[in-house]
DNA sequence: TTGACAGTTAGCTAACCATGCAAGTATTGT
DNA sequence: ACAATACTTGCATGGTTAGCTAACTGTCAA
């Protein structure tokens, strides 16, 4: 039961189910575009981050100085089909997504991938 | 997203996730068998189930001094399925289960139907 | 009507948690 | 080596919440 707790615990925070909304929608970002959607200080992202590693539901990969994130291997396929159709609806949601587009601070980020939303 | 939001918060506490499973097993409890289930008051009890039910995660039902609570026709199929198989095997639910059995306090409780798990 | 029982609500406390700032680590470029 | 950038971690703080007891509402029985 831990490990479940564990994974809605860490999806029972606004921001961090705006953090898995995007990771649905763009495949991969970085700790700035996430704290710059966000609106929080990196330490703050930086902290949801690692929550959401040691749940399982998000891998990282470092690259020199930046770290990508992306939504794990293992994530749930019954919580994706749960929040995928909800979420790409909701203008919270979309609003983050315009917003991450526009976001050039680290130009090594290409959030183009397969929309999984 | 304050719909999905409010039900993850609903769900991401050990008890009312205890709640839950028992409820995917048993079809119907009322509230004493809850509140002996996890050895909490029942007042605290009855805060839970008001929490689940304002997330329309269960619905309720009035029965003389009795309230009957099972899960809501509109609990997400995703979520069941996400849950239902890891719950079902968890030694601590599984204790739940038992222990629900022995509860005699109100013998209008019949906690037999189909088992969702 | 009075008492007992089942459940809810109010008020409080203690624990938890999201956040920011500041300090620390790691990596890159000059 | 030094500075700058990207992220992480320690600590303090304000807000949220699970839990209790006590008081309240509603129902049934004598």
């Amino acid at each position: 039961m831990n490990a479940i707790l564990d994974q809605l615990k860490a999806l029972s925070d606004r921001n961090r189910l705006r953090i898995v909304a995007a990771l649905l929608h763009a495949n991969e970002l970085c700790a700035c575009q996430i704290s710059e959607m966000l609106g929080v200080s990196g330490a703050t992202a930086s902290r949801h981050m690692g929550l959401l590693i040691r749940a399982d539901l998000v891998a990282s990969r470092k690259e020199g100085r930046w770290v990508f994130y992306k939504l794990s291997p293992t994530f749930p396929a019954h919580v994706r089909e749960w929040l995928a159709s909800p979420l790409s609806k909701d203008p919270e949601i979309k609003k983050d997504q315009s917003r991450v587009k526009k976001i050039t601070g680290c130009n090594e980020c290409d959030p183009t991938g397969p929309d999984l939303l």
